[in-house]
RNA sequence: GUGAUUGUAGCUCAGUUGGUUAGAGCGCUGGUUUGUGGUACCAGAGGUCGCGGGUUCGAGUCCCGUCUAUCACCCCA
């Protein structure tokens, strides 16, 4: 034994088949609930120009992604002094992996402005990376699925998303679910109501730490960005909202104003939402939410579970003219992603993923002496012929050992061709369930297993 | 990137105030004679005590560093 032992690349993990199995039931309903709603598939590449994905997510972003070395040596022609990372990675590093699904569709539409059909509906269900810290429910490498209308500025987009959002979770047993809704403009509002007009990115920050820490730690935090008492005073109401949305629309239209265009936006959405059909959607007003701040520009939507801590199973919102930066301008976006992980957590925990999944292998054929295979071997195959999911013991030991292997693999079916049945023209089938067997005729034992 | 905790057989862990050949349970392998699995019994394999330094006559046990995992912050799915 020699070598060291291999480990995980942090943040990393590997899938065993019953894992698998699961990953893919979210997986296989999701994508029915997106094409059921007349999105299409995209696929794009794992690696994209660096000069692609930089930029895109903020500074805290960039250093996150993860930058591939140039190809042979990386250090021609790199000049020895540079000794700042920030002029020496674009000459050592071209490539990066894709950060988000989003940025890599902009650069698709961008590309394919001429061919695509607008508005453009397609869904993406790939991984992507982040050089992020592992957390609880967080790692490097992970699952999007996300759903964008492009090209589209009506609010239908956002409501048929918030009403898509809900027929996947449902479909897969989750309930306590709530979407949190809030708009670019309520967070302008805001920060115009607490004087800091150019500070809003510090207040939203803050204030949508509130589930979390709490009221009193917002106050503090926020006085010790430099809010005055009197500012905090004007923001003091959205500590105490109703847990209803439909007892806060009247304390938010009065403070913010009815004619707020974030507020009419949202109206208008929770009207389409109600004409499509969702009587009562969980949906909430959060003028603290704060998502995605570098590029979404309208509504920002979150989900979470209630009365929970776990992390939110997904989030988006609408974006205008992230594919100016590739060229193709007043292009409007909505877009929404579920984190597959996240829903895996939560089905997991609520015990929500059906008992009956993946396919095992139905019977195996016992493998007892080298005479025998030949004419195990030819059942074997009639089996797969018919679609019987069969396997041989790819070796000659022991029938015990040969059991033993059915009965940790959970193989109910065990057909054993010795010379006895043969001679005979039996197959000898065992039950591994109830440990009784029986000898069948080759068909018989074909309508005994299907 | 910041802070905290952690690391002993495949897994879950013991391991006394630093002292001889590091243990248990589960699992694993083989056996309890001929073609029969969940139990029982018997036997066996498997550890450079994360890695690297240091203190000491002597370190799994103390100190420093490093890596890993976990948790929180930042940010986010």
């Amino acid at each position: 034994m020699q070598g060291k032992k291999p480990t995980l690349l942090k943040g990393t993990r590997d899938f065993a088949a019953p894992q698998v199995f699961r990953r893919n039931y979210i997986f296989d309903t999701i994508r029915h609930i997106y094409q059921k709603y007349g999105f299409l598939p995209l696929e794009t590449p794992v690696l994209e120009h660096l000069t692609t994905l930089t930029g895109k997510y903020g500074e805290e972003g960039d250093q996150l992604l993860f930058k591939i070395l140039n190809s042979g040596d990386f250090l021609e022609g790199v000049d020895s002094h540079t000794k700042d990372y920030k002029t020496l990675l674009p000459q050592i590093a071209a490539k990066g992996l894709r950060y988000d699904l989003t940025v890599p569709l902009m650069r698709y539409v961008a590309m394919n402005k001429d061919k695509l059909i607008f508005p453009f509906r397609r869904y993406q269900i790939q991984p992507v990376w982040r050089a992020d810290r592992p957390q609880k429910g967080r790692y490097r490498e992970f699952y999007q699925c996300d759903i964008d209308m492009v090209g589209a500025s009506s609010l239908l987009c956002e409501a048929e998303i918030l009403v898509m959002i809900h027929e996947v979770l449902l479909q897969l047993g989750i309930k306590d679910f709530t979407i949190h809704m809030n708009h670019r403009d309520v967070l302008k509002s805001l920060a115009t109501l607490g004087g800091a007009t150019n500070q809003e990115g510090a207040l939203c920050v803050t204030l949508d730490k509130l589930d979390k820490v709490g009221k009193d730690k917002v106050l503090e935090e926020l006085k010790g960005k430099g809010f005055s008492p009197a500012a905090l005073e004007r923001l003091l109401f959205i500590f105490d909202l109703p847990a209803t949305q439909v007892d806060r629309w009247p304390i938010l239209t009065k403070q913010l104003g009815l004619t707020q265009k974030g507020m009419q936006d949202m109206q208008k959405i929770l009207d389409y939402v109600h004409a499509l059909g969702l009587e009562e959607p969980s949906i909430t007003l959060d003028p603290t939410l704060a998502r995605g701040l570098s590029y979404y520009t309208g509504t920002i939507f979150e989900v979470k579970m209630k009365h929970t801590n776990w992390g939110s199973l997904g989030g988006g919102g609408r974006y205008d003219g992230l594919t100016d930066i590739f060229g193709l301008t007043g292009v409007s976006g909505v877009g929404f992603s579920f984190g597959l992980d996240r829903l895996y957590s939560v089905l997991e925990a609520l015990d929500l993923f059906p008992s009956s999944m993946g396919s095992t292998t139905q019977v195996l054929l016992a493998n007892l002496d080298p005479a025998s295979e030949k004419w195990t071997l030819k059942a074997l195959t009639t089996l797969r012929t018919n679609d019987i999911r069969a396997e041989i013991y790819p070796a000659v030991v022991k029938l015990k050992k040969q059991l033993q292997y059915a009965h940790k693999r959970q193989i109910p079916f065990v057909a054993i061709i010795g010379e006895e049945e043969h001679a005979a023209g039996v197959i000898t089938l065992k039950d591994m369930r109830t440990r009784t067997q029986q000898q069948y005729s080759l068909e018989q034992m074909l309508q005994e297993l299907s």
